[in-house]
DNA sequence: ATACATGCAAACTTTTTGCGTCCCC
DNA sequence: GGGGACGCAAAAAGTTTGCATGTAT
């Protein structure tokens, strides 16, 4: 189980949170923002980076760093991967997890894409960090 | 194979990547500033992220967008995957290609790290550009 | 000869931060 | 009441670009 979210609330956090969510789409903070300030004309940008990157540190939602794009943010709930297109930069999400060998196949099938390339990156805590994490 | 790579030579190109295949680690643009300068001491910021950005667009070189990090660039030529600690955001290299479902215990055996995530990231052509491709 | 690369510096974009005030718990 | 969150604005960080000059092909 996650560990518990314990977060204030703010009018500010509930809206952004919401506008992600609503949104299926992997917007930029500025694009947020400025579905945000249609609710909360006053809001600031830096709150939006602020509540952005303590949700994604809580783990609510994804931060996507994609590359040669600013980053962007995924409010999706469910495990699921992304596809890239490498002409336009446009984001999707591909919906069931895919199986390894025929993944490429089975991704196409399912977005339409030309896949190329399929990338896996792992996440994790390096030796070194292990062991400080065991004596901290 | 790859198309033929036809981009003219100079020295500061050269030395740039000569030095991004000495490391083998995955500097950012400004690391390998540092790097390329002792050995010319004139050569600007700007003209190693413009080579930096050439090379890869040719294929040369891979260009790593990592979460709240700068841009990374990667001189391996082979295919490897990456793996990043959560904690201080070092990045190693996964050796060899992992088999999908044991894949995590395997790179934790091959890395020492502790696994916590795997992500895939597909790179396709969207059905929108595969369109515009096949008039263009 | 000419198209491309460079150095320099300024500009730009994106993200972070300091500060005084406000609000949630 | 107090610590976190906010708005604002300034600044930092990272990257790109215009221009005059130099260089590879």
């Amino acid at each position: 189980m996650a560990d518990q979210i314990r977060i204030r609330r703010s009018k500010q956090r509930e809206i952004i949170l919401e506008e992600l969510m609503k949104l299926g789409s992997h917007p930029s903070a500025d694009e947020l923002y400025d579905r945000v300030r249609k609710r909360l004309p006053h809001i600031s940008l830096g709150t939006v980076y602020r509540n952005l990157e303590i949700l994604s540190r809580e783990g609510v939602i994804r931060r996507l760093a994609l590359d040669g794009q600013r980053m962007r943010f995924d409010g999706g709930r469910d495990e699921h991967q992304h596809i890239r297109c490498i002409r336009c930069g446009r984001v999707d999400d591909v919906p069931a997890p895919a199986a390894a060998s025929e993944s490429e196949r089975s991704v196409a099938r399912r977005t339409g894409y030309l896949v190329i390339e399929r990338r896996v990156q792992y996440l994790g805590m390096c030796p070194a960090c292990r062991r400080k994490d065991r004596v901290s």
